[in-house]
DNA sequence: CCCGGAACCTGAAGGC
DNA sequence: TGCCTTCAGGTTCCGG
């Protein structure tokens, strides 16, 4: 039943961005070792290899659950690790390794992704990846205010909304549930029939679930490793996410699992009641 | 525009 | 023991 909390979220790539920031930058692309073609996106294998040897790695940025890497030839090479992807650096015998990107140091940058559902894009200007997405919830431009502006007239459950990336970007299912519980509103509960005070819960949930989740480098089980090949320890705080039948850490009911477009949600039935 | 569901992919886990 | 089915869920696409 535990078998798949390590998605990468915002918690999870922001993790990566900042352990990453410690030593990438400054790193010359020696080589790209291809392995397999799937995560490459609108660009031939041979072209991605040309246009990235020789550049170094500079700042590395983060764009909801998108990681972009600023190289000094102005490009930006923008990863999406999607389910199961990680970026290793140094690993010792990485397993799925995909893309391999070789250093000036000795040392490599490798992508290693068991279900090859992981993106890669290079690229002048991120936006033509990122410019979809919504609001950065941990901005200052994520306000209450804003929130409800966004859930006005919407009828789809909340859990859904919170889902959309083009909405809010950066949150998945682990997350939704976990600030869903914080703020105690049911997953089912239509977005736009919040009351203001739900909205207001909801919004300070959402920053201090994720927030939280940072301090302790992401969460994982399985997949999710961060650069140093360590895992995260945010999941040991999950008070319902992945807990289905057992008891809230609030009330003791048990943990009830439901599907919302075809998504596991776990929510406490008693304290988070529909209406 | 809004909403819901399937597809993509592969390893783990459960049933018989 | 081993085969078969189900499950995981970020994103995109398609149909109503």
């Amino acid at each position: 039943m535990v078998s798949g909390v390590e998605m990468p979220e915002l918690p999870e790539v922001e993790t990566i961005k900042r352990e990453l920031s410690v030593n990438l930058p400054g790193r010359e692309i020696l080589d790209v070792a291809i392995g397999d073609e799937r995560p490459l996106r609108g660009i031939p294998p041979e072209e991605f290899r040309r246009r990235l040897i020789g550049q170094r790695f500079e700042d590395i940025s983060r764009s909801g659950k998108y990681l972009i890497f600023h190289l000094s030839g102005g490009e930006k090479l923008v990863v999406h690790l999607r389910m199961t992807g990680a970026l290793l650096l140094n690993p010792k015998n990485p397993k799925f390794a995909r893309i391999v990107f070789k250093l000036d140091d000795g040392g490599c940058l490798v992508f290693s992704d068991v279900r090859r559902f992981g993106a890669m894009y290079l690229v002048k200007n991120e936006q033509e990846v990122v410019g979809g997405l919504g609001v950065e919830p941990l901005s200052e431009k994520f306000t209450p205010e804003k929130l409800a502006s966004l859930l006005a007239g919407r009828r789809a459950p909340i859990k859904a909304v919170l889902l959309d990336q083009s909405f809010i970007a950066g949150i998945g299912n682990m997350y939704a549930d976990e600030a869903l519980f914080l703020a105690g509103i049911h997953p089912m509960t239509p977005a736009g029939k919040l009351s203001k005070g739900q909205i207001k819960r909801l919004h300070r949930a959402i920053q201090r679930t994720l927030i939280r989740a940072i301090e302790s480098g992401g969460a994982s089980v399985s997949t999710y490793r961060r650069p140093s090949g360590d895992i995260g320890t945010a999941h040991f705080d999950f008070k319902v996410a992945h807990r289905g039948g057992k008891p809230c850490p609030k009330c003791k009911a048990a943990v009830q699992r439901i599907k919302i477009r075809n998504r596991s949600s776990y929510y406490c039935p008693n304290c988070q009641r529909l209406r």
